[in-house]
DNA sequence: CTTACCGCCTGTCGGC
DNA sequence: TGCCGACAGGCGGTAA
């Protein structure tokens, strides 16, 4: 499950074997993802210097001076810098062979990724509506308290809302929610902006530690399965039902929120 | 506008 | 041991 810091994680493996050079050819081996891959895809990538590459929330875009790349990493995709000459495995949909001698891979056994092509990536309608980064200025906890007035849905539902802010996945909203005291169930508009503050400061701190970790950890991306090395980073709360809060020593209680599981500690959070 | 829910997929896990 | 059903989960789309 790419979370941001995984995303941004993988931007930074993948960037300099790309950058300044370009896709010979895209090889497609299974387009049905979240969407069908667009046969425009490999007509307009391919032959093109690649000046950057960039994240919008959990977005990686490949960036030409004609359009980019847009992809998605889903539940369980990844990308690896792999050689010409390596098979592909099962779930290896697409290859992006570049013309340094080496393969950007897609991988995703559950397809939830999607893969796109766009001449305005800014505009695109998966990236136009995209509140701020979480990592961004933008994103402050007077914004986070505006934002929430007249709001009666679940805080957790509420900071996992693309449009509220981008790149806080279910992991990331149980561990800041737990750090920062707040009951994941509580209505979104019925918290005070200093809560609101301290909320934002744990989000970004959780998300930066997790940045940093995956890079402290990443050697190559060249020998890499595409895994950063920090999935042992340890969570307080999430998937942790049962155990004992390491805080006060309640039992930690999952419910589901939203379609999703939740965990939070019923005496800390309220 | 907001909120709730659906469904795309397959690896993993629990039960028998 | 092996089979099978339930389930997880990001997130856009859509119905209410």
């Amino acid at each position: 499950m790419p979370e941001l810091p995984e995303v941004e994680t993988t931007r930074r493996g993948i960037a300099p074997h790309l950058v300044g050079h370009q896709i010979e050819q895209i090889c497609i081996r299974q387009a049905q993802l979240r969407w069908p891959i667009s046969a425009d895809l490999a007509k307009q990538a391919t032959h093109h210097v690649i000046d950057a590459v960039s994240r919008r929330g959990k977005y990686l875009l490949i960036r030409m001076p004609h359009g980019s790349i847009i992809l998605h990493l889903g539940m369980t995709g990844n990308l690896a810098i792999v050689a010409l000459d390596k098979a592909p495995g099962k779930h290896d949909h697409v290859d992006f062979v570049l013309n340094n001698g080496s393969v950007l891979r897609f991988r995703d056994p559950r397809r939830f990724g999607s893969i796109h092509w766009s001449d305005a990536p800014e505009a695109h309608r998966l990236i136009a509506s995209m509140g701020p980064e979480p990592l961004g200025p933008d994103f402050t906890g007077q914004y986070l308290y505006e934002q929430a007035k007249n709001r009666a849905c679940a805080v957790k539902n509420f900071i996992m809302d693309g449009k509220v802010v981008v790149g806080v996945g279910n992991i990331y909203a149980n561990e800041a929610l737990f750090k920062a005291g707040i009951r994941p169930s509580r209505a979104a508009g019925r918290i005070s902006l200093a809560r609101y503050c301290a909320l934002v400061g744990h989000i970004q701190a959780t998300l930066e530690e997790a940045i940093d970790a995956g890079g402290s950890t990443l050697k190559d991306f060249y020998h890499s399965d595409g895994k950063p090395g920090y999935f042992q980073f340890q969570h307080l709360v999430y998937q942790k039902a049962g155990t004992l809060c390491p805080v006060c020593g309640a039992v930690i209680a999952q419910v589901v929120i939203g379609q999703r599981s939740s965990f939070f500690c019923a005496q800390c959070q309220r």
